[in-house]
DNA sequence: GCAACTTATTAGAACGATTCTAATTTGTTA
DNA sequence: TAACAAATTAGAATCGTTCTAATAAGTTGC
């Protein structure tokens, strides 16, 4: 959350660009800005909107253009959803489980650690080469939860269901 | 796989729709069938071709409004993909992780257990209401390891990548 | 058996996110 | 300034899914 660390993210983008050999140009610099300051996973078409306030004339081509570039060099996670638009993790590149609500579309970081040791004995057991893992909850924020009518979800207690 | 088992499933979803209260027509009924004696979680495009070798006039509008009907009794577990059609699990509705091939879009069934006490866990840290889990393994399966020219993957051994 | 009503189904339009295409603009190099 | 490469644009195309209005099939009460 601390603006340093952002700032980082940043310029390692920016960097990753450059060693990708494409030009940073003002758009893309104002793209990145957009999708790092953005504390809520961003569509393509958010980040569009901010950086349009910028530069109006911006197309939305752009913007996934850059997204792939992004892509490439590992500097986005893509957090593909079937009904509704992707959304974007420029802060933690890197795959990391989700919290997902189902009210409001907001997606949070889950900061807990994963068991990558159990990604050899998959492998081993099915034979699948594992690329990558994705793991999402989904469920109801705490502040939809206090809309519907709820009492506030405080500290937890039985808020699970059977999966 | 044993066929009492298909046929069990099979039985509980006719059910399921009665209880439900809407008829059992026999495009329906295909479609039940055409969803569990396909061993590859097949799309709504696959089933719509399964069910129209035995009734060709069948519209994808049935087979979609045919699955949002299971979808609601908890019969089927779909699959959700952005880029390419969603797959659909009859055989084990309740959420369970899969592993899906990059290659050939083949999605498998992970058969191993995933540990529901961390959900309270994270509902507790989070104060979100989890209603469901996803967890997915991205990777090549065997068939397509041979394909790429690269040896037989056996018995497993480094096929893991970081993540 | 038959009218009245409900349910199921159909063809095709509509939708929305993403990708593609061809043309234009911008930037760089010489 | 000419020639070239890269970036950008508007809009078309794609594709899975959902919606809509009309038709067909089934069911119920008489």
């Amino acid at each position: 959350m601390a603006q340093p660390d952002l700032q980082h993210r940043i310029l390692e983008m920016k960097q990753a660009l450059l060693d990708r050999g494409v030009s940073l140009t003002p758009r893309r610099e104002k793209l990145l800005e957009v999708l790092i300051a953005s504390d809520n996973h961003p569509s393509a078409s958010e980040i569009h909107q901010g950086v349009r306030r910028y530069y109006p004339g911006t197309s939305l081509a752009t913007i996934y253009n850059t997204i792939e570039l992004l892509k490439e060099t590992g500097q986005v996670l893509e957090i593909e959803f079937s009904g509704a638009a992707n959304r974007y993790d420029g802060r933690i590149p890197d795959s990391h489980p989700h919290l997902i609500c189902l009210e409001c579309e907001r997606v949070d970081d889950l900061q807990l650690p994963e068991d990558d040791g159990s990604l050899g004995e998959i492998a081993k057991a099915t034979g699948y080469q594992i690329v990558r893992r994705r793991t999402d909850y989904y469920g109801i924020c705490p502040e939809c939860q206090i809309k519907q009518g709820g009492a506030a979800p405080s500290k937890g207690g039985d808020s699970t269901s059977d999966l």
